[in-house]
DNA sequence: ATGGGGCTTCCCACTGTTGGAAGGTCAAGA
DNA sequence: TCTTGACCTTCCAACAGTGGGAAGCCCCAT
């Protein structure tokens, strides 16, 4: 089947089936003599997986290990376990972020008027709230804790 | 002062105060004579309030936004709050969606026995997961949902 | 005047995804 | 048979933020 179709079946965009495969992700597909790319059934379930495991907020790096488990015969369980629960806690240390800006933020709203008067708590403490940790006013070191929303 | 200082005095890398310059979140800054920047006070403020916003989790687009709120005298705090609520929102959104993910993996974490053998329902639900949802299987409409660890 | 640290600009990388342009292929209908 | 439209190909650019580094000035202390 062509890729449209793979797309289709798969849930992931043409766009980024060539991309997968262009970055190794993906092994490179067959091509009919047009040049066209030609996926099989076995192709449209890994890429499902893939699919999936984009869903569940595994980064493309920890689907290349998956992958290979998926594909390995070999593999022990134990090894996908600790890929999955490894992800759990990168997830749930996501989440305490989140919460925290939530708490902070909800807080401040709270005691904001939110009327026609100049008068805000939230632009107060954005100009002068202090850091509480030993690390203050340090450049960050990575774009580790970054959330796209 | 210079850039360095100004840096280390508001949390912000030098990379990223001249980044906010070019992209237009912040003024120009002075230059002295030599061509190097000059900061005053009132600028590290605006530096630490971009800091301070970005921790909270807003986007540039946002800390736009509430610069000029910041900066505009007349401004009615009814702006500022419905910005920080509506943030907030965003957040609250983004956390369900990791807290679905965890409870997901969660639950397949614990029915694989994580040993030598090679079973494992974790990749088996990779493979074979159906969507819920009535836009199964479609292509993703943005980047709007992905979360960087 | 020499050395070292800070500053300047410019270009590149990363992650993941989308958009578009310029062109080749295929199948159906006139 | 020709045309048309849907599909495919590759390549290039953009997004958000951030870090890294090179080549070349500037400033100050020795």
């Amino acid at each position: 089947m062509n890729i449209g179709e793979a797309a289709r079946a798969s849930g992931v965009s043409a766009k980024m089936i060539r991309y997968y495969e262009q970055t190794g992700l993906i092994p490179q597909a067959e091509r009919k003599a047009s040049g066209y790319r030609d996926y099989s059934t076995r192709d449209v379930h890994m890429l499902r997986f893939v699919r999936r495991a984009r869903d569940l907020g595994f980064s493309v790096a920890e689907i290349d290990e998956l992958l290979h488990l998926w594909r390995d015969r070999s593999r022990q369980s134990a090894e996908v376990k600790r890929i999955a629960l490894d992800h759990v806690a990168g997830l749930k240390h996501k989440i305490t972020e989140l919460e925290e800006m939530v708490a902070t933020l909800s807080h401040l709203a709270e005691s904001c008027n939110g009327d026609h008067r100049p008068d805000c708590p939230i632009l107060d403490d954005l100009e002068n709230a202090q850091e509480s940790t030993a690390e203050a006013n340090q450049p960050r070191r990575g774009a580790i804790d970054r959330v796209v929303l």
